[in-house]
DNA sequence: AAAGACACCTGTCCGC
DNA sequence: TGCGGACAGGTGTCTT
């Protein structure tokens, strides 16, 4: 799933279906998710949404009296449809608007969540702890620079780190990795200022452009529309073990770092 | 505090 | 065609 663009794109494609409308109804048809639906959340019932947000990977929909935080794990989907249209085998939950629209969301593997706050949404034990949003001015290479010294761990696991940077993950970190010329084995600890400059850059830059093609569909993840993302035939390493680099013609390594899977240049990336 | 292993769950693909 | 195993875009929690 869902890496930070294709959560992006999903809030930008549901908020003109969702914002300012009425809830009508909540539907649960399959409450086992990564933690239980709390049955708070039909406390959504009967008010309206006041705006759709993203933090990190999560999707606030704030209400007049509360916020669902939404998490779509590794294959969720939210769609918009016609709240008549007949649910299909992993369509685990609809909100319901007074329109007769309603949101889908779709989720094969249930690693996904939704809860329900009355708080404020960025207290809640999973958003206060997150480090910063990549696209943040915030978020720089004096920053990376500076919370890296003495840390041990691959520069490709600290910048899939939710308490360093968010929404970075296992696609687009290889790719950032890629456009900056820098190798996912280094030691974070080690990188200078000026590499993770480009680093930075790199990252801003993939993340924007993923955005701008609709995310990245390797399997089956779809946009609010139904449609793929288009941004996977841009993709210079991820998923291309054994074929051609686009920049050299060296073949492209598979290694395993924090039991996820790398890709990249053995002669680009330094 | 940091790093690593493991857990959750289903679908798909590849080799025999 | 069927079956077993590896693998998949995430991340909280527990153990070293």
């Amino acid at each position: 799933m869902p890496e930070l663009p294709e959560v992006e794109t999903t809030c930008r494609g549901i908020a003109p279906y969702v914002e300012g409308q009425q809830v009508h109804s909540v539907i649960v048809r399959q409450a086992k998710l990564r933690w239980p639906i709390p049955l708070s959340l039909y406390e959504l019932e009967g008010k309206k949404i006041l705006s759709v947000t993203r933090c990190a990977k999560y999707i606030l929909l704030q209400s007049t009296h509360g916020c669902v935080i939404l998490h779509l794990g590794m294959s969720g989907s939210l769609r918009i449809i016609d709240a008549s249209l007949a649910p299909e085998k992993h369509d685990h939950i609809d909100i319901v608007f007074s329109t007769g629209k309603a949101i889908r969301l779709r989720d094969p593997r249930r690693f996904g969540a939704v809860l329900w706050t009355q708080d404020n949404p960025l207290e809640h034990k999973l958003l206060s702890k997150l480090g910063l949003d990549p696209l943040s001015d915030a978020f720089t290479a004096k920053f990376l620079y500076k919370i890296s010294r003495k840390r041990r761990v691959s520069v490709k696991q600290f910048i899939m780190n939710a308490q360093v940077v968010v929404g970075v993950g296992n696609i687009y970190a290889s790719e950032s990795l890629f456009m900056a010329g820098i190798s996912p084995k280094r030691v974070a600890g080690n990188i200078s200022l000026a590499r993770y400059q480009k680093l930075v850059d790199s990252i801003k830059i993939v993340l924007a452009s993923a955005i701008e093609q609709g995310g990245t569909t390797l399997r089956g993840f779809i946009q609010v529309e139904g449609k793929p993302g288009y941004f996977q035939q841009q993709l210079n390493v991820y998923a291309r073990a054994g074929e051609k680099c686009n920049t050299c013609n060296t073949l492209i390594k598979k290694i395993t770092q924090g039991q996820r899977s790398s890709f990249y240049c053995p002669l680009c990336q330094k």
